[in-house]
DNA sequence: CTTTGTATGTGCGTTAGCGCACATACAAGC
DNA sequence: GCTTGTATGTGCGCTAACGCACATACAAAG
């Protein structure tokens, strides 16, 4: 068991010099983080921040009404917690697990002691900072320029780059309340989905079986949001 | 002219102690910034970032179609191309003066010195942009749930807080260009709002004569943006 | 004072998405 | 195998915002 989990399946992680980072790396904790958990809500301390590895994380803005909206999803390229180092001592926004899987957790205090520490490490964590941003403000006009439609099929290929089987679990109802939207909307671009054979789903699960057709349904945002992932993931190679 | 500007005019550089931060503030140049002009475009590189006094800079997301959306604003609060120390070089947004006025800019090499330099800038820096996170993040559920009017009294809100006079530049096409939302829509609200008496306006002026009302149809969007950037101010105060 | 360009007002029909009220269909547990 | 809870399907009217096509009204320049 423990050789299938290793910090290198972080993108952050896996780009620290292992003998600098040695120590740091040992005293990560490995975590479970099973659907729905709540790793934090607004205006909450945070003790831990999460760098995940098969897990997703959906990072959400929730209003007065319980309405919400999903502002950006974070896998094993990035980290779950950004403000602890942004120096807010808290945030606005929710984090929910949108995929069970497993992360590494870091104690704050380490977090940032090694984020002043080392500029690896500080450079790192900037430049993901910097491409959550860039997904954020996609995620902006992609609300408000964009069909239901375009917005699922976009979701739903983010979500898979961050999932390999290919398979998520997921009620309608849960993807509807990610994306701030009804319930029956995503029921019937799902049907839709379906009958194209793009995808096909059954009582919670979803498995898409045509990439190629849902990317001529989506938006650009699924383009912008990847290639800044891409991007990342080049720079690290380094 | 020259004891009208001064670079404590800007929130960030007023809480750089004087002393240690002497030979940068020299460094800085001043320049007027005119309604409408573009200070970076979506893949350009950047080769100042800019402390705004008077002027407001309006930060948007443009899409292929030309379409677009306000992500976030900025005034003399914070800094214009976070990116720069964010660590990617270039960004999706863009960024366009909003109100005319002045501004201090700074070498990007400057910057990055600073920025490695010494703690407290860093800390200012970092700390706002988690302000602009907060703010960017607000927008994306403010356009998914939240009506026109709703968006438009908190628009305006907003950015009377920012300019002391009362009265904005500006002329109803732009403001839906801003907001992503079309001229005749912005119209109709701007319409109602002047029945009411919250705003009187002619070709391109806009006068706010009742906040008190507005607040009454803007939506809490408002309070938690205001909340952050009244954080920033005391925080800044120290 | 008149011209002219631009800003603003107005009225259509159209559409995407909402809110509500159900009907159905699946999967786990007794 | 049947029950039961939950997930999904479907139909309706409703509304906010869109897209388009104009009409008007202002302000600066001649």
């Amino acid at each position: 068991m423990l050789a299938l989990h290793s910090p290198d399946q972080n993108l952050i992680l896996a780009a620290l010099p292992g003998q600098e980072f040695a120590p740091i790396l040992d005293t990560l904790q490995l975590v479970q983080l099973p659907l729905g958990k709540q790793l934090f809500g607004p205006g909450e301390q945070l003790h831990y921040a999460y760098f995940p590895t098969t897990a997703i994380v959906s990072l959400q803005q929730v209003m007065q009404s319980g309405a919400c909206a999903e502002v950006a999803g974070v896998g094993s390229e990035g980290i779950v917690g950004v403000h602890l180092y942004m120096g807010g001592s808290t945030t606005t926004i929710s984090a929910v697990v949108q995929t069970a899987g497993y992360a590494y957790r870091i104690d704050r205090h380490l977090l940032m002691q090694e984020f002043n520490r080392t500029g690896k490490f500080q450079h790192l964590l900037l430049r993901y900072t910097q491409a959550l941003i860039t997904q954020i403000a996609q995620s902006v006009v992609c609300n408000r320029h964009h069909t239901l439609e375009q917005q699922l099929a976009r979701w739903l290929l983010v979500t898979l780059d961050r999932i390999p089987s290919g398979e998520l679990v997921m009620t309608q109802e849960l993807v509807a309340n990610t994306l701030g939207v009804r319930r029956e909307g995503i029921t019937q671009v799902a049907g839709k989905f379906q009958e194209a054979g793009y995808i096909r789903y059954r009582r919670g699960h979803i498995s898409v079986l045509d990439r190629t057709g849902l990317e001529t349904r989506s938006c650009e945002c699924y383009g912008v949001v990847r290639q800044e992932l891409q991007r990342l993931k080049l720079e690290a190679g380094r």
